[in-house]
DNA sequence: CCGTTTTCTTAACTTAGATCAATAAAAATC
DNA sequence: GATTTTTATTGATCTAAGTTAAGAAAACGG
């Protein structure tokens, strides 16, 4: 599906973030751009598919999740107006290991692996806003990395609280406690030890 | 100081892995990089600075470590032959959280922020290099952090073991338990149980 | 609106790692 | 090579999270 213009306004604001261009650049870049539906529960992506597209998403909220030893593990969460894929697969080419999962219905903008490489070699200000997007998503993995090793799981929530209160806005408790590496009634119990604390 | 051919040798053949070049580009990248040798036990760089160099260990080996209430937490282990800087600092100009301590008497290649920004902007294949670099840094820490999550500490243990055994050769076990996110006296346990259950 | 499914909480019990303390082993220093 | 320092192991006890099971609350679907 080609996207409108008004679909792409909020792509376009994202990029001015992170580069400074011209007409004739970003419609090169947009114009590779193609709309997806999502609905509610499905999958952009399944584990053992390699990762052949950046995503932005223009309306709703996904979750990336693995399966270990036939147990989901929820592993991040995206949401509206933010780009993501499965770096390591995309960039590797090798089998991902993530599911993509469309918590509401939703809709991104995606980007194949070929054409992403091809706008690399056709335009330097985008294989520098390839560069800067590695960066920064470096950047809040390695911040998530830290969090890991250093907090224990009531720090991390109490962090996410802080820095990420989308996530308790949108996305269900057994989820989260996943997220932070811990079983939902763990996380309830520590919610349960946190307001007993507060009185 | 400044280095000699013999001591560009490894950095040329690394950087060969990422991007092809020619001489003239080489030698522009090469000129950037200042030699600086960091006796064992003291720090390249220490908490409250901004980390405002990438390096190339050209001999010994480094590790990374923070100090979180007063204690060591160790976060990652350098060796010979690769690039490491503190990226989220690197890349925010903020205050770094990190300590880069040599573990033995060591030499690396330096280049500043300030021409490393130059580079880039001057030629496209170092732009290139940034991003794959980036991405390539970004996809070891996003399976550290997949270890992290999914994981149990005896599990991240044979797992190091299996990827990375140079750790295993290199560095004090103390420092392994606090990379691994546990106390060394139960590194030492879980080592008991996986020799005893091995028999 | 009611029944179903999903999500969340609570309780009892188990377990892996933390903590504290002591000692053993290995390495560094003189 | 003896002494100091660093590193590794072991034991006893404590604690937070895991596990299993059950029930309450909320959201969903017809």
């Amino acid at each position: 599906m080609i996207p409108s213009a008004e679909d792409l306004e909020k792509v376009k604001e994202f990029i001015s973030r992170f580069v400074s261009f011209n007409d004739e650049q970003l419609n090169a870049f947009l114009q590779t751009m193609e709309m997806k539906r999502v609905p509610k529960g499905a999958c952009l992506m399944e584990a053992g598919q390699v990762c052949d597209y950046v995503a932005f998403i223009n309306k709703g909220h996904f979750r990336t999740f693995c399966i270990i030893n036939q147990e989901e593990v929820t592993y991040n969460f995206s949401f509206e107006g933010n780009f993501y894929t499965d770096y390591p697969s995309f960039l590797t080419r090798q089998p991902s290991m993530e599911y993509h999962q469309a918590l509401v219905d939703s809709e991104v903008l995606v980007v194949s692996y070929e054409k992403m490489q091809r706008t690399y070699r056709q335009m330097p200000v985008w294989e520098k806003f390839g560069r800067l997007i590695a960066e920064f998503i470096l950047v809040r993995i390695a911040e998530r990395n830290r969090a890991m090793l250093f907090l224990s799981p009531e720090e991390q929530y109490l962090n996410l609280m802080k820095s990420r209160p989308k996530v308790f806005e949108k996305i269900p408790q057994h989820y989260i406690a996943s997220y932070l590496g811990i079983q939902p009634e763990s996380l309830s119990r520590i919610r349960k030890r946190l307001s007993e604390s507060k009185k």
